[in-house]
DNA sequence: ACTGTAGTACTACAGATGGAGTGGTGTCAA
DNA sequence: TTGACACCACTCCATCTGTAGTACTACAGT
């Protein structure tokens, strides 16, 4: 088993786009070795099997995916209101598509988990510490919305990132920004009304 | 190639299993032939080529997965509150959930047609009939909310769905029942406030 | 009842690819 | 000199596609 670390990196960062491109089941140390440009044998050197592979792989995107200076700072910096909210999602929709061979590999990943018990505990493990980064990430800051608020826009835009990379005829840009702004805009917990008109008791669906 | 309908559908079903199973790579002819207990070569028989299998296959889950006659049946006839509506969001996660192989089938379908532009056609359309049947569903019963309202309940759910069949320790089932209930109750439109208590104007985060 | 024919089920094979794993050799630096 | 690593080569193995060829079944015409 090698031990140079960049190396190492280089061929798991391969990985991801092997995943990407070819699927789960085409992640082999060969296609490895080609998508790094490393001679043949390389990978099977510096992983114990395909296992390995997978979840080295696995750890490693949510090492790619998850830190953002910029956009954390934004986070951090930015007023506390819902548009700045908006502003923030959009961001974060736009980025991990962009990053759309990680996005993908993490999905085939998650069916692969399916699969393969160790790398479903090594997901599990990180999805959670995503999911409980977020919450506290936003609990900290002092943005509108509660934890229900940021479950429901971690699910609504996950599926839309997928829509958007699996089949992007489905929305268009603009649909996709309405939606964003949509989703935030309902995922916060009803607010308090403005002042209202006049004596009109307003009825409609009450909860 | 062959006609016998019957044994066509029982290949294309049996491709549905082996997609779920094995992945988009592992859907062969062969693997097919085993999964429907035929002779090996059957299906090279039935199918032109690997990308026709992969067609209709889509095609064929989303036949599995749209129609539900009792459900529907129960969105037309029920009661047109926000309570029906999320038992019946309710119901639908359960019941695409329990179909689990369809669902992950089609997960794995979605990826591959990265890779074929004539399999995300077929895709594109089906999905596009999807959300296009929701809304007009959605419009024609009286059920609350709007087209906006469908949308981002299609998009959470879809997620929430995906995390359990694929991460199933993420989200307890208490959990995805709360999830469920709180997507209903917020994506539909704020609602006319209840009559505020006094004179305060009420603060909070204006939009 | 006989037979020809068409459609299908089943079997077998040819040809080819691609990958795992491993051992050996060259190279460089401590 | 020794140890760690890069690179290369080779063997063994599993699998797949595509197709050709054979066997079965049903039916129609006579």
């Amino acid at each position: 088993m090698r031990k140079n670390p960049e190396r190492r990196t280089a061929l798991v960062d391969a990985a991801i786009e092997v995943l990407a491109r070819e699927g789960a089941r085409g992640l082999t140390f060969r296609a490895v070795d080609v998508e790094a440009g490393v001679p043949a044998g390389t990978a099977s050197n510096y992983f114990a099997s395909r296992d390995d592979l997978f979840t080295q792989a696995g750890g490693r995107i949510y090492e790619r995916l998850q830190p953002d200076a910029p956009t954390m700072a934004k986070a951090a910096d930015g007023a506390y209101d819902r548009a700045t909210l908006t502003e923030l999602m959009y961001e974060l929709v736009g980025r991990i598509a962009a990053f759309r061979t990680g996005y993908l590999a993490l999905l085939e990943l998650r069916l692969e988990a399916t699969r393969r018990p160790e790398l479903r505990a090594v997901l599990t493990e990180r999805v959670r510490a995503d999911i409980d980064a977020n919450l506290s990430n936003h609990g900290e800051s002092r943005m509108p919305g509660d934890a229900t608020s940021v479950l429901l826009l971690y699910l609504a835009l996950n599926w839309l990132i997928v829509e958007q990379l699996t089949l992007p005829e489905i929305f268009t840009e603009r649909e996709v920004r309405d939606l964003v702004a949509a989703a935030v805009e309902r995922a916060l917990p009803a607010t308090p009304c403005p002042p209202a008109p006049a004596g009109v008791p307003a009825p409609g669906p009450g909860r």
